[in-house]
DNA sequence: CACAAATAATCTGCTGTCAAACAGTCTGCG
DNA sequence: CGCAGACTGTTTGACAGCAGATTATTTGTG
């Protein structure tokens, strides 16, 4: 073997075939290193992925309940109480009691929150950029379409 | 309200639009969603999905270290050892030490960890088209196409 | 009103993944 | 040879994600 041996030499290179039949594998190792870099952009960012989401969201539709975001992020509700634990004691969101119904919170976002968010989403079209610069514009829709499909079935007919 | 106000009711909706937008999140989301249901798959069919694919490479590819094996299924090195050991209770593969570099193993499928894994096989075919029955089969090529790329950059060239 | 059932947030324990440290082995260089 | 550095497999500790139990509150029913 005089060939410069290294680990991934080529060769061998068993992954790409595998890829190819395996659709399940090939999308969770994209998704882990697509991930990756989303966390290490965000901790980059000095804001959690999470805490990005939830900002946005309260931005866009209003003071909402730790359950409703919870469902429209995809999030488990034990995890959202530490992303709204952080929010708070940055003070980027507050925790007022729906007085309609004492059981649940109206999060609300702050004008720090507004501010932080703003920052943050400036970040985010250079970071998606970098990630998916492999990919044309064109594949880039048909992800999103396709994704979209897996996401939501039956919304399209 | 006197519409039946359920928790995703629609009207509010805001996933499909973060979805749209955050790349990255739709293709998270998607991976976990496919990841649970090849996980509860693989409970299902006694073999979990890491020592199915493990088993897989060592019967194409042959005899391999745990370490080349992380590499090219992208697990990470001491989760493989817990597979191994597992599938080495099992009986379906053996550790042997590799005597001219007695730091690695050469881990070896045996005959029962090939019968083993035509019958996991044997279900796989049934799994993808039922996880991805919400893509056409073109989409699915197209979904393959764009991973292959987001997977191994720079291969196309 | 009294009480059973449902719901929102929280807490706890379990599992799976990853980073870092560790022990044994090989390789290369003086 | 002798030793520094790299590499393989393993263990340990930290952390996210999820299921299930818990608490406080609301709602519906008699």
């Amino acid at each position: 073997m005089a060939t410069t041996t290294r680990t991934t030499d080529r060769g061998a290179a068993y992954f790409p075939q595998l890829a190819a039949e395996r659709l399940d594998i090939a999308l969770c190792r994209a998704s882990a290193a697509v991930s990756r870099a989303a966390e290490a952009h965000a901790a980059g960012e000095g804001l959690g992925v999470g805490q990005h989401l939830v900002l946005q969201m309260l931005d866009v539709v209003g003071p909402c309940s730790q359950q409703t975001l919870s469902e429209e992020l995809r999030i488990d509700r034990s995890v959202m109480v530490g992303i709204c634990d952080e929010l708070e004691r940055a003070g980027h969101a507050r925790r007022e009691r729906n007085p309609r119904d004492r059981r649940s919170y109206a999060v609300t976002i702050t004008d720090s929150g507004r501010a932080r968010l703003a920052e943050a989403q400036a970040s985010i079209p250079a970071f998606l950029e970098d990630t998916f610069q492999a990919l044309t514009l064109d594949e880039r829709g048909q992800l999103s379409a396709i994704l979209a499909k897996l996401l939501h079935p039956g919304v399209d007919r």
